[in-house]
DNA sequence: ACTCGTACCATACAGTCGTACTGTACAGGT
DNA sequence: ACCTGTACAGTACGACTGTATGGTACGAGT
């Protein structure tokens, strides 16, 4: 079906346009009309593919949620549990461009989500998702032996994911000061906590 | 002066004004008319004490962080170093509908100074203050030898507030899987590990 | 050949936005 | 008594907002 695909492909480059105006200059400055004009289409465009702007909006973060999710995947599982790890937590980080960029976005979606049920939905079902894939490699590295055993590997995912929200936030308002090296440092730490003995 | 007092006063109300919008029903809900309402004033009148929207949230961005400083201020030093740094910590985690109301708004506008220098000025002043004087606290509880001597006091007040931070975001988003206890015992935990030898 | 749904475009509408302007009531100084 | 500055109120302006409408080009089906 060459048609759905060229659907969702129109979709999707206008999604983009939602993410690089939320990247570079911030969320309320997403209206039809920027996006409209950022994709170099026209506003009709915009309202063929996403009835509302709410519609808009929501598909705007699930894009995001996914574009997470998909660099989650692609990482290399096969190293050491501890590896594997610090490269999962390492996708929220703002180390470049690009997780800069994701990070600006995750963070003006979920502030909005704050006071938008619909958007509240979405953050949720993704942190459900990512704390029970975290916490599938910690019991994973449990059994291998590569993590301390007395800890929840639930609770555990819970924690590390508040810590990396914390840096991201500190890195990104802050990052004369939490640099990238400290931020990656901290990360470490943690995991040093949950590896050793 | 009662005269600047009286302006002052009148500033205030405005302010908490902008403060009630941005925690219940979000940032951008807070414009002129709103504010004015929110105040039962007149349009005309939040212009006179703000001469510009940016001037009105550029205020309100103070007004928050003063609101947090002076929460911190009024803690009781006189206990145990661990209690006090206790103390000084929940300040800032959502544990009650007070504190719910102004992390919300901190976080509202922390993820609009993404996108603001003038906001990030102020951001990046009041961390430094705070981390100072946890630095201080944690110097100070080395000192005493209550906490353990092998940290570095900033690096590690750093560390705690983006912790904080992370942990602030996930009671607000998703306060049935970070519920307040869990949130405090993290707190805890990361007291317990900075206070044993 | 005709019709129909898809994929748009340009434009219009009502509402809200930040801001500016004009007017006025009143307290205090001279 | 007169003037001046403060502290507002009411309203108007242009820009922008989300959304609705009417029109059109075109490929596919019958």
């Amino acid at each position: 079906m060459a048609r759905a695909e060229e659907y969702e492909d129109r979709r999707r480059e206008l999604l983009e346009a939602v993410f690089r105006i939320t990247a570079e200059r911030g969320l309320d400055e997403v209206s039809i009309r920027t996006v409209a004009a950022e994709a170099g289409v026209s506003v009709a465009k915009v309202q063929y593919y996403f009835r509302t702007k709410d519609e808009l909006l929501l598909a705007g973060f699930e894009h995001v949620m996914q574009l997470l999710e998909t660099r989650q995947q692609r990482l290399d599982y096969s190293g050491p549990m501890r590896q594997v790890l610090r490269d999962c937590l390492l996708v929220w980080l703002p180390i470049d461009a690009e997780r800069i960029a994701s990070t600006r976005v995750f963070l003006a979606f979920a502030v909005r989500a704050l006071h938008s049920p619909q958007l509240a939905e979405i953050e949720v079902k993704l942190e459900e998702e990512v704390v029970s894939s975290l916490a599938a490699l910690i019991a994973r590295g449990q059994e291998l032996g590569q993590i301390r055993a007395g800890v929840d590997p639930e609770q555990q995912a819970q924690l590390l994911l508040a810590v990396l929200d914390g840096l991201t936030l500190q890195m990104l308002l802050n990052p004369e000061v939490m640099t990238v090296r400290r931020g990656t440092a901290a990360v470490d730490a943690y995991l040093d906590a949950l590896c050793s003995s």
